[in-house]
RNA sequence: GGAGAGGUGACCGAGUAGGCCGAAGGUGCUCGCCUGCUAAGCGAGUGUACGGCUAAAACCGUACCCAGGGUUCAAAUCCCUGCCUCUCCGCCA
């Protein structure tokens, strides 16, 4: 959510962002729906302050002597009114917060105007393609070839955008869950936490998944309960409706969930291998910081992410997000996109971005600052990474010639020393 | 799943024959004083949200004693529903 006072005092900023980012948004009407709500309240505290000072005022009375028939009557017809305006402001109010759950975040100045990703701008390079002596396979091909990814099992248990791992895959899997936790509590300071993967509404809402974006989450029947299709929701409102102390900020989370998604809007796409699953296995960065300086947190929070590409020594290039191409929540984002040379492709395997103060007010996330004052926190997330999408470097940026796969050295205390598969 | 008990401010904890309770007291914290010894004493202050007024405060008003309804002129206090916690029993990774 964005400050309401912007929308009040300053709706062309909104206006303009909306444009920006290609969204279309009915920016008149909240802002006649904000006043109207305002007049409400203003009416209503009115009758209620009267009211309440005859009610008083007949406390008072009752100690003395009777109390007289026209002032109770008075009262109830006080009441009557005050309930009609109730009535109404609590219909103004649900339709003043349906609307503003929907406004997404103002992009930051720094982030390139444009319409579709082809307008993201490419910021950083690491390493370079590999070279390979043979014509590399895609990762789906190796994991059938080797027996360590089972897809036509997995559609048989469940159905399609399922992976058995097997063997070497299943132990890879988890290595490299265990290898980006382990290098982001020891070397870049973050606490590991391991939160539910099913959530409620309320934190759905905070982290901005809801209400716009219902159809992406698997619900549960009978519950108001979500599985959770990101770390970012449990973890991000581990502070919900709490007031930190400034000195305890910034607060850094990693952690390790498995995700949920319908990918409602992608059908037909990228329906091969590992690349877009309904469940898959994420290693999660989540920062709350001081507003004055959540954009260096997030220039750490990118370089902790790449860090672990830079560790498996896997070549990948990072993509600062143009306003078309930004998400509904966030105000910046940088994408790493990691080499797949079997697919000839850069696929996204991480995604940090700063959602400034947009989830903290849907959430109620603040701090108290020195001088007393409360202030919304500046919340940052990202992928450090998505787990199915390094096997799939690994597998393709690791596969030799005979058909075998090597170990990254940082892996192989994490694969019970094996160094290649098969031996 | 069965039977009980309970959810009050940062924390502990009063307050249930409805009004004078945004809420006693204590602890903690902040500021000031005092003292000089690894501590104590004294004084003051210390919830949040929304609305109004402000340059900004102060200030005024409204709401909130788990959440949502209800009864009443009036509810932390009475009634209903939900959520959560605790104890006992049952069941179970």
């Amino acid at each position: 959510m964005i400050d309401p006072k912007i929308i009040r005092e300053k709706k062309e900023i909104v206006i303009e962002a909306l444009n920006k980012r290609g969204a279309s948004f009915d920016m008149e009407r909240l802002v006649a729906v904000d006043e109207e709500r305002r007049v409400l309240i203003q009416e209503s505290e009115k009758m209620k302050q009267e009211k309440n000072e005859l009610s008083d005022e007949i406390g008072r009375i009752r100690k003395s002597g009777p109390i007289p028939k026209e002032k109770i009557d008075h009262l109830k017809e006080l009441g009557t009114k005050i309930d009609e305006l109730e009535r109404r402001l609590k219909e103004v109010e649900r339709e003043w917060e349906e609307m503003s759950l929907l406004i997404p975040n103002i992009p930051d100045k720094t982030v390139p105007i444009g319409t579709t990703e082809e307008e993201n701008k490419v910021v950083k390079v690491w390493g370079e393609k590999p070279d390979f002596s043979f014509e590399p396979k895609p990762h789906w091909e190796i994991g059938e070839g080797l027996d360590i990814l089972d897809f036509k099992r997995a559609a048989k248990i469940t159905g399609s955008r399922f992976t058995l791992y097997k063997s070497f895959g299943a132990l890879l899997e988890r290595a490299l869950i265990n290898f980006m936790l382990d290098l982001h509590t020891e070397e870049h300071g973050y606490t590991e936490v391991l939160p539910p993967f099913i959530v409620n509404r309320d934190s759905m809402t905070g982290t901005g998944q809801l209400p716009k974006f219902e159809e992406e989450l698997f619900k549960l029947e009978g519950l108001d309960y979500f599985l959770i299709p990101t770390a970012e929701v449990p973890v991000t409102n581990i502070f919900s409706n709490e007031i930190l102390k400034e000195e305890e900020l910034p607060v850094r989370f990693v952690a390790y969930t498995p995700c949920f998604r319908k990918e409602a809007g992608a059908h037909g796409k990228d329906t091969r291998g590992l690349t877009r699953q309904h469940q898959f296995n994420k290693v999660e960065l989540v920062k709350f910081a001081l507003p004055e300086n959540s954009y260096e947190e997030l220039e750490g929070l990118l370089l902790d992410a790449e860090d672990v590409l830079k560790k498996l020594g896997i070549h990948y290039r990072v993509s600062l997000l143009c306003t078309g191409d930004l998400g509904f929540s966030s105000a910046k984002t940088y994408d790493i996109e990691v080499w797949l040379p079997g697919q000839n492709v850069y696929r996204e395997i991480s995604s940090c971005s700063n959602f400034e103060s947009f989830q903290a007010r849907r959430a109620k996330i603040r701090y108290r600052k020195g001088n007393g004052k409360i202030e919304f926190v500046h919340t940052l997330n990202g992928s450090g990474l998505a787990i199915g999408r390094t096997v799939m470097a690994v597998l393709e940026n690791y596969q030799q010639a005979d058909g075998s796969i090597t170990v990254p050295d940082v892996l192989i205390p994490y694969m019970r020393g094996i160094k290649r598969f098969p031996l």
